[in-house]
Formats: C-alpha cells, sequence, structure tokens
DNA sequence: AATGTATTGGGATTTTGTCCCGATATATGA
DNA sequence: TCATATATCGGGACAAAATCCCAATACATT
C-alpha cells in the first residue's frame, strides 16, 4: 500500500489526481489538501507513513516552496512531487535544491505520473522531459552569467530593467564611458549581439531581482 | 437538466471538472473527450441537445480554436466554455471572435465555474476577471501597433527578432538612415522610451510571428 | 615582490537615435 | 481632375551609445 497526500489551491487538480491513483488498487490517497498550512498541520500531527505528497507550487498562503521546505525539514526522507504549471527553470532549480523528488508539469502530468511515482519510490528524482531541455538552456546561460564581475551584474540588472545608459551613469556615478564599456564587455561574455537578446536573457534567467 | 461535454487532453481536468459538476443535480455530463476529433465526430452525430461544451484550448491534433470553429459552424448558437491554463490575451480574444460563450482560466475555474455557467446560459459572455485587466492593457497596445504603417511594422518585427539595424537595412535594401529614422518613429508612436520597453511590448502583444 | 583580477575611464571610430525637413508616389475623396 | 492625405524614402545636423584598445589604480592571493 503506498500512500499519498495530495496538495493544490485548485480543487480540480485535487479530484482529477485522487481519480487517477485511484486507478491503481494499491495507490491511497491519504488526505487531499488545499493550502501549504494544512497539509503541513495534518503532517506534523499524523503519525502514518506518508509516502508521497503531490504539491502544487503555486498556491495562496504560503506556497509551496515554503510548505515543502518545512516538510522536509520535519522529515528530510519525506517523498515530493512537485505539480506546477509554470515551466518556469527557476523554479524547477529552486525545488530540486530544497530536495524535491520529482517536477511534473501540469501539462504533461497524466503520461509522466506513474513514472514519477517509481522514481520517487526508488529515491531517484524524475523532471518531466519537456522541462528539461527548459533547465539545459538555462544553465548554459547560468555559466555565462558567472562569469561576470559583480559591477558587471549590478549595470547589467539596471539595464534590463529599462535604465539608459546615461540615467545608470548618473545612479552610479560612474562615466557614460564606463557604462558603455562594461555593457559591451557583458554582452560579449553572454555571446550576445543586440539588446534584444539581452533582455531576452534577462527574462528567462530573471536577471532583475 | 443542463447537458455539459467536456473536451480536455488532462485527464485530471475531465475528472475534476466532472466532478464539480456533479455537485449540482440539474447538471449532466453528457460526455467527456480528449481531443477536438473525438468531440466532434460525437457531436456531429449525437442528436440530443447539449448545452454547454468545456473545451480547453491547447490540445494535440487539432486544438481547441479549430474544434471551437468547427461546432460553432455546424451550430452557431452552440454555448462553448473555454478553458486554459494560458492568459494569454491573444488566445482571448481569438476565442471570443470565433463566438464562444467565455474565457475561463484554470486557476480560478473553480470559484467562476457556476457564474460562467449562467452566463452562458443567458447569452452573455463571462470572462474570468483576472483575465480582464490582461485584456484591457492588450487592447491599448493594439490601438497604439494598428497605427503603425506596413514598413514599420515590418521593420518592429525585425528589430524585435534581435536584427540589428544595419542588418535590417541590408536584408530590406533600405538605407540605415531610413530604419533609423522608422525605428524612431515607431517609439514615438507606441509611446515608448527605450528599446526594453519595446521588447516588452513585441513580447506581450506577440509582434514577432 | 609578483601575478591576477576588478574597476575605472580616456582616445578614436562606428553605429544608432532624434528631430526636422524635402521629394516622390499612391490613394482617396469631393 | 485636382487637392489633400498618407506612406515611403532618405539627407542634414547633432546627440547618444557602442566598440575596441589601452592605461592607471586598487586589492587580494600566492
Amino acid at each position: 500500500m503506498i500512500n499519498f497526500l495530495i496538495v493544490d489551491d485548485h480543487d480540480i487538480i485535487l479530484d482529477g489526481l485522487s481519480n487517477l491513483l485511484k486507478t491503481k488498487p494499491q495507490y491511497h490517497v491519504e488526505g487531499v489538501f488545499s493550502s501549504g498550512e494544512d497539509v503541513y498541520q495534518f503532517y506534523s500531527k499524523h503519525t502514518k507513513n506518508i509516502d508521497i505528497i503531490f504539491m502544487d507550487i503555486t498556491m495562496a498562503g504560503f506556497g509551496g516552496f515554503e510548505t515543502t521546505k518545512r516538510i522536509l525539514k520535519r522529515n528530510p526522507k519525506q517523498k515530493i512531487l512537485i505539480m506546477s504549471m509554470h515551466d518556469n527553470p527557476l523554479f524547477i532549480e529552486r525545488a530540486i535544491d530544497l530536495g524535491v523528488s520529482g517536477y511534473l508539469s501540469k501539462n504533461d502530468i497524466t503520461q509522466d505520473l506513474f513514472t514519477a511515482i517509481e522514481y520517487a519510490l526508488n529515491n531517484k528524482i524524475f523532471i518531466s522531459p519537456s522541462l528539461k531541455k527548459i533547465i539545459e538552456n538555462k544553465k548554459l546561460n547560468d555559466k555565462k552569467i558567472q562569469s561576470l564581475t559583480a559591477r558587471e551584474i549590478q549595470i547589467l540588472k539596471m539595464i534590463t530593467k529599462g535604465k539608459k545608459l546615461t540615467e545608470t551613469a548618473e545612479i552610479l556615478n560612474l562615466s557614460k564611458k564606463t557604462i558603455a564599456n562594461n555593457i559591451s564587455i557583458i554582452k560579449s561574455k553572454l555571446d550576445i549581439e543586440t539588446d534584444y537578446e539581452l533582455f531576452a536573457l534577462s527574462k528567462t534567467n530573471e536577471i532583475t531581482e
């Protein structure tokens, strides 16, 4: 018997996922919750073993990340599978860092569900294939971004936030020349030619804080 | 008795929505389908009245738009409620243009569901409140974009695709001067100062084809 | 003391951007 | 058909931004 909890503030998902899991007799949904607060309270008091927790990432209140963090602090071996509508690589990485057992795009949860469960039960991490490419690409960019110096990142942030060169120079009390030179170097470090590529990259990598 | 069809290639949604609808005794789910092809075939042969069809927009095969178009061609009075994960204003507008009875963000389908059904039955169009703002903003931008001439749009597309000014000039066989002047005019027509804003606008309005 | 890297900017040149203006073409409408 | 409107193309004159190369200073590390 494998026991599940499901946490999602969309009733539809709660229902749908429950029913999907019910198709296998050895699966048992021990509880469903529509908020991180609820599930955490339950989890803290509950004594029975929970094998896998399905967790939505974007919930009101303390969201999926916070909830995941608290549960894993309590029990680092708890298997948690994240579900998300948003294929934001930052979310995925952050979740992995927290120590979750998988990250499922809601788009293809149906075909990936049982695989992800198997992976989790065998201490492996499952990530929806469609998300893997996104992550790979981001990692490449990250490596480039890490080659930037503190100053360069600071300037990059201002520029991609919409500040003009002159404006940036004034704010940072630097010469326009310095800013211009920096931007040129930033572009070459990032293998980028135009402003538009710079903006695009800063979007997907969320350079702006 | 109000009869529904549901079309979605996520089992979870099919299940979840069915159950949500079942909470009202006067509601009856006549059929669920995981593709546009399936529901259309059923719809073509089915004689019994269907009050409302819930339709996902992003499905494999011929998607929600195509399916909606075909069904409405057959029966222009059919009520169709679109469900979508993607709050893309282009999708919403296109759906409205096709003549659907509402557009629901899956994020808040639970709270909006019954309202949307009521609206549809009374020949009104329901759009999730959270989406309305998005549409309004886009309409503003659209008006501005419509003030651009053919040439200007062509140039705008190239620039926001990442082409440099000089490159663009060569491709279009125009002087650099012309391109530069055009870009300036584009910015002023769009009430925009920086490249950054231009880029952002072209994203949300999907200027690039 | 030496090497590496970060930071700051000048010099010189090229590329872009801005604003104003004129020439030409093509509709459109009265 | 003539006038007016709009689109398209670019020059002039400047201003701003970008590029590439180089030099001075600062600071940390080995």
